[in-house]
DNA sequence: CGTGCATTTGACCACCTTCAATAAAGGTGG
DNA sequence: CCACCTTTATTGAAGGTGGTCAAATGCACG
């Protein structure tokens, strides 16, 4: 097992094991049979894939895997939120992306994890041997063409982040990944009424978005006040003025 | 075509049309035959992609392609160097990448263009109608399988960048972008004797770096002061310390 | 030798960070 | 259920890194 108690840890990085147990899951019922990866491959396909996985449980704040460390497996996301993230030699962190049910990592990982996973809520995983994966490419052309259809898009969204990075202002990247989360939140969630839910804290926030908690603090309580969200609670924000926002995220 | 000269205007934007020619040319002798993505194909496939093909020739500070265009081609890089940019409502650029001989890009643009490219030196471009190199996917896996690696690398790259723009300081930056251009600059070229070309403007430097020209002249200048670098021509850098300058990138 | 552009350098300033204190939220045990 | 402690978030004051504005220098090209 990889998976890491990092919760009682300074900056979440410690390395004590936990012993979450590993079990086999059939894949029909899974709830990304027909998103992501999955959703290419016909039911018996999915048998060959389902025996080389294994469905993993993992409380908040466990480390999946480990910058650096051999890849050994990719990780299909079921349930909860994870966060991906690198770090400087003195301990600077970048998150890189957070992740939520759908999404997948640890594929492009030739040369060992080249990033830092860990849950940010209880989650659960669905984990495959990377080799195995990659061997199906030549069996099933479809699963591969779906992973680079997918790839694609998410080199498309490193690069909106680097210009979010590069040039955006404090306030500008906090309202863009704030509709970014917005967009990616499902309808059934409170989506409707405009509220968007935040597992994250912001000390993730802020790591996600090159500021520091302060400013990323000061952000959300000036954002507050030109009444343009509401906090109801830390991890609930109601959007007030979408055009506004909008506005401000593309840099007007 | 879709070559634009912006030779003559502010930052590089204008778009006035240019006549270069396209011609036809034999893929066996391509410098790229044997990288990037045509090094999977046999001779026989080569014919193939030969078919559909054309070579285009273009001078520096020309525009291959605009963000937001229709994506109808993928352009593989057979000599020069190339820009990828993305812009801001008011004009802030970033720049997402240097390319360089065997690179390619435009395939990951299903919505159209998702950034624009333009020509940095007098350059030759690979030029290849993007849906039927998709269609050759399902007839040709290794080709596909070939691209997914590629994009994979191209990927923890961009992730790379998203720790130097969200975390580094603009040393660090500035000497993390100069190790980079060394170490992806062929041997043959000044590389022996610790000798970067940088083919690019302080201001390109600048805006791939999340920087300002200034900053970018003042820490060139710094690092010259201190005997990390020597700089001979503005294009031309030779490396002096480098064991201080990758503890430097690194963020000791 | 002058014109135009890129780069460098200097002085000043602002945004964001750093440091510090306070407040709020969450978890544990009595 | 509340007291106690820890963690997380907010707010304030001061400072620094890098930005802005402006001028000078260097360099290519006619």
């Amino acid at each position: 097992m990889v998976i890491r108690d990092t919760s009682h840890s300074v900056k979440d990085t410690a390395t004590q094991l936990c012993t979450d147990e590993v079990c086999y899951q059939s894949c029909e019922q899974c709830v990304s049979r027909h998103v992501s990866m999955c959703s290419v491959l016909e039911d018996a396909e999915l048998h060959t894939i389902a025996d080389i996985s294994k469905t993993i449980e993992t409380k908040a704040k466990q480390q999946v895997c480990a910058e650096g460390e051999a890849a050994e497996h990719l990780f299909n996301i079921k349930k909860g939120c994870i966060r991906i993230s690198k770090m400087l030699a003195d301990g600077r962190r970048q998150i890189i992306g957070f992740l939520f049910p759908g999404d997948f990592f640890g594929l492009a990982c030739s040369n060992g994890y080249s990033y830092t996973a860990e849950t940010i809520t209880d989650a659960e995983l669905c984990r495959m041997p990377r080799s195995e994966i990659i061997a199906k490419f030549s069996e099933l052309p479809a699963l591969g063409e779906k992973v680079l259809n997918i790839t694609h898009t998410e080199l498309q969204k490193t690069q909106d982040q680097m210009l979010l990075l590069g040039r955006k202002r404090a306030k500008e990247k906090l309202v863009s990944f704030l509709l970014n989360i917005w967009h990616k939140s499902p309808a059934s969630e409170t989506n409707a009424d405009h509220e968007i839910y935040l597992p994250m804290s912001r000390s993730d926030i802020a790591d996600y978005l090159g500021l520091t908690i302060e400013t990323v603090s000061r952000q959300f309580t000036q954002l507050s006040k030109d009444k343009l969200i509401s906090i109801t609670e830390n991890q609930f924000v109601k959007i007030l003025d979408l055009r506004k926002l909008e506005r401000i995220a593309s840099g007007e």
